[in-house]
DNA sequence: TTGATATTCTAGCGCAAGTTAGAATTTTCC
DNA sequence: GGAAAATTCTAACTTGCGCTAGAATATCAA
């Protein structure tokens, strides 16, 4: 069953030739069920809408997932991939633990204005028991990284004393709500609410 | 078809007996679907899932809700109302800006463990379009008054130059997300919460 | 107790949505 | 052009859930 069983024999006379345009496909489905999942849950989000959101036909969707399940974990993965990959660059880039937070924060909000919002920490009841408690093992692992950023700050003196758990959560909160709200609010650039959150959150963590 | 449309006449032999038990079977109701309706989304809250949880079946609801939506509905003016009252008791404290805005935060902690998560903010586009109109009606209502003691804030000095608007859904969303995440955190006292709030995001408001 | 009312249950209808099978269409390579 | 593979469609099956009808039970006044 698995991919790749066949030895050195003949077979694969042309295998590889769909996969050019058939994953540029996948990426549309992946981010089409991203989108249309965070916008309305996963239990209103049918099938026949994200297949709609790039003409196709919901039977169509089967030759690239084998269910519903599995596209929703796999938009759960692809989120929490990009999630890592912004916290690796801030923590590869060095810094006191205010600067590495602000950084942070800075190119979520960037990556979620080009790449729309995504599936960080929601909820993911509707998998697999097993699917979910591995999205819910990388988020807690996700947020672990997140309170050392709060902890660097308190040992370098830039950050204020609090339980880092509880606040990598109220922050989350904000930032999982802005994926929610800002598609309705026209007018908004990402400076503002850049400013916006540092207003509220960083010159509160920020020690005087 | 409405009710007390008997003019004078005999009728109403015994009519207001259920009113006792029946006011309370219906509260129950409502507070099982608001809680279940937060956890999992109203498409994903069977009614079969509400009813369960007072040990009725699926169709008992149906003696004291017409249907879904409304159940819903109600549910999300019960959590306004709830939402507003606590909004005009603080109101009515007086106080600078940054006070009122605190007591206000600690005031929904409370009232958020007392009685259970609630359905403020979140979606509502499941409802008629006339229910869902006033939903949002009556939130963006609430918002503004919440932005109200931010610019009380920014006039007597105890708050920070910032957008209101903006800073508010901030608010609200570290407030909802509170809603999704402490339910499953047990060890956790709603003084260390209204501390971390606190911290993130009053001492970012209050100025120096 | 007894009848009337209030409340809940059982059984089933209808529809929407996930899924499958196989036909139809497009794409790719000789 | 034509055959094989890849992709998408149509049509239908299945299940779960909102909802209804009517029977069954509980509550209560006299």
């Amino acid at each position: 069953m698995s991919k790749g069983d066949s030895l050195i024999l003949v077979e694969e006379t042309r295998p590889m030739a769909q996969s050019q345009k058939s994953v540029k496909k996948r990426e549309a489905i992946l981010r089409a069920a991203i989108e249309i999942i965070n916008a309305k849950g996963f239990a209103a989000a049918t099938m026949t809408d994200i297949a709609a959101a790039i003409h196709l036909r919901d039977a169509a969707l089967y030759y690239y997932f084998p269910n519903k399940q599995a596209l929703a974990f796999a938009g759960h993965q692809r989120s929490l991939e990009r999630f890592e990959a912004i916290l690796a660059v801030v923590e590869a880039g060095g810094g006191q633990g205010l600067c590495k937070l602000r950084r942070f924060l800075s190119a979520l909000l960037d990556d979620a204005v080009t790449n729309g919002p995504q599936l960080y920490f929601g909820d993911s009841s509707y998998l697999d028991e097993t699917q979910r408690q591995a999205i819910e093992e990388w988020t807690a692992r996700l947020s672990k990284r997140l309170e050392r950023f709060l902890e660097e700050g308190m040992a370098d003196g830039t950050i204020t004393a609090c339980e880092p758990s509880l606040v990598v959560q109220l922050l989350v909160g904000m930032l999982i709500w802005l994926t929610k709200w800002t598609p309705t609010t026209p007018g908004l650039t990402n400076e503002r609410l850049l400013e916006a959150i540092e207003t509220t959150a960083l010159q509160g963590l920020a020690k005087a």
